[in-house]
DNA sequence: TGCCAACATAGATGTATGTCGAACACCAAG
DNA sequence: CTTGGTGTTCGACATACATCTATGTTGGCA
């Protein structure tokens, strides 16, 4: 099912020294997926609903078709953002660990 | 020069509770604008420039044209997270304040 | 076995975006 | 005022992307 490549400790904070080419094609791809509002919103569901982990019914209500929600949560997959796992007849998403903690370092004020 | 829409404070972290509509089409402009390798390469020059301010000639080797960086930097400008402002010939950009805090708050895990 | 619900994939389509070269605006020196 | 350097804007173009409808796939249940 095609799983996420991992995202990574990555880099220092953004003050601390500029990105190398390849840093930042990797870091990019996680602030893409976030940067679409349907995603963003489909992401904070996820994070802060109980138990970290929701069911795609649970979150469906985003004001976007269902083919085009499951797409955008495959965009998060693939960003390394959220994982997936099957359990009977639901899907259930929960935010990758270490994901939160690595970009919030990114935005770390160094100052 | 078509100056920012104020970035604002926002929003609580993402794991607290779900977005609204409204804040996460905001915040999502925040995200999508770092979106970008070249983008995010920029702002990590200007973010870790001495002083914290660059002036376009130091920032504009990164692979691309320079009407490119331009644009790019324009992008950044409009999604409130840096400014600009010419002395003499030469136009320097920095970071907005407390766009880091703003996006550091938002990812922070409110474990 | 057959059916329904939950998600995912496929294909189509309009719009947004990244990129470039060319032309323009601004400023400091001669 | 003209020249040269710095940066922005413009127009064109190819690609990426968000969205939809239609169709598949998977699992529970009668």
């Amino acid at each position: 099912m095609l799983e996420p490549e991992a995202v990574a400790p990555c880099c220092p904070p953004l003050t601390e020294r500029p990105l190398t080419a390849e840093e930042a094609e990797r870091t990019a791809k996680m602030f893409k997926a976030l940067g679409d509002p349907v995603r963003l919103r489909l992401f904070s569901l996820v994070a802060s609903h109980e138990g970290g982990e929701a069911c795609v019914c649970d979150i469906s209500d985003v004001g976007v078709s269902q083919p085009t929600v499951s797409h955008h949560l495959k965009k998060l997959r693939e960003a390394g953002l959220l994982t997936s796992e099957r359990r009977g007849t639901w899907v259930y998403y929960k935010v990758a660990p270490s994901v939160l903690a690595a970009m919030g370092q990114l935005l770390t004020a160094a100052d």
